[in-house]
DNA sequence: TGTACATCAGTGAACGCGCGTTCACTGATGTAC
DNA sequence: TGTACATCAGTGAACGCGCGTTCACTGATGTAC
């Protein structure tokens, strides 16, 4: 049947916010497209009124991610207790045990090696972060901020996704509390 | 038909180390028992002579690929000279544009965490990683080494994964030499 | 304002496909005598 | 040493299953008059 076109906007974000959610929580290949609509609330059927394949969510729930979470970034203060603050939010078991609603690198990084339909978007977004994170933050040289936020981000990825993969509390804890300590 | 008892072993080895250089190059979900079996030049009904199911594989897998690379870090030499040759080395396009033969951890982190059948193998591995680089090389402060050897793997893991996700090569290009002088 | 009809998002059965896994069969090897 | 037979790794067709995707159908909504 027919529905009332207002919804039919509201409707396509939703499936992005799901499929957004899902795909950090169990990874690309590990979500169907069923699931994704039926996260909506909806059947798979009409799946293909909103999106031409499984891959096109992909590539568009991945910009979607991305825009939203370095509004966060954006968000923080300026000054250097905000950017401690951010690594130790970022560092947290919090954001370890929420990875739905985490960093879409740690979560999708390695995928996105094997998914050719994402990579370009992924790498936008790592563009993206990399960009912001230097222009935010306050730090020692002007000249090495670039290099250093790289450098921050990869050990932070690094970090979350080493303790997220163990199965071992203690470690994963100390890998997080090291890596943190380590920023200072 | 029967083939010579020598045979069967050596066809296990060889199942297992097509399974570990493929699984690192496309992931645990990318090849097939079919695929595997393929490449070591017979076809799928024998895999079930030789493991219970893929999860057992995927698990037998990682752990025969964790002896072999660890080997590779002790045979290197102890001297700062030679823990600045392994990072180079990790953190080369070479071993970026070669996960098949790489490292376990970057090829495999992310996957992990999806597939409780292999944590704990991704676990020991992992473990003996991190007192394999705290023994083996000379850090300045002994206190602080196992600390050191935590954040050198999380920035070496990070770096790579983010270097092989990206789709643009003078970004992964740089991503590598950021954090390989960032280790000097 | 009321009526008749076209629209189109949602439904749910169905499609082909590749996956992990099973199994009846094959036939050279290893063993018993 | 030679012969008869049991063994068992490999073969390849077949299984059920869940996946991404398609499509004939439904029926409340929006539109034309």
């Amino acid at each position: 049947m027919r529905y009332p076109a207002s919804e039919t906007a509201e409707k396509h974000t939703r499936i992005l916010n799901e499929a957004a959610r899902l795909f950090r929580e169990r990874g690309f290949s590990g979500v169907s497209v069923s699931e994704i609509m039926k996260a909506t609330g909806l059947t798979h059927g009409p799946f293909y009124n909103h999106f031409t394949s499984k891959e096109a969510l992909m590539a568009e729930s991945l910009t979607h991610t991305s825009t939203t979470s370095l509004a966060d970034l954006e968000a923080s203060g300026q000054s250097p207790q905000a950017m401690l603050a951010y690594i130790d939010t970022y560092l947290s078991t919090d954001h370890r045990d929420a990875p739905g609603d985490g960093c879409l690198m740690a979560a999708l990084a390695s995928e996105v090696r094997h998914e050719p339909a994402v990579r370009g978007c992924f790498t936008t977004h790592l563009k993206a972060a990399i960009d912001k994170l230097t222009a935010h933050f306050p730090w020692p040289s002007k000249r090495r901020a670039r290099a250093d936020s790289i450098r921050l981000l990869s050990s932070m990825v690094g970090a979350l996704i080493l303790a997220r993969a163990v199965d071992d509390e203690a470690l994963s804890d100390e890998i997080l509390k090291e890596v943190r300590s380590g920023l200072r």
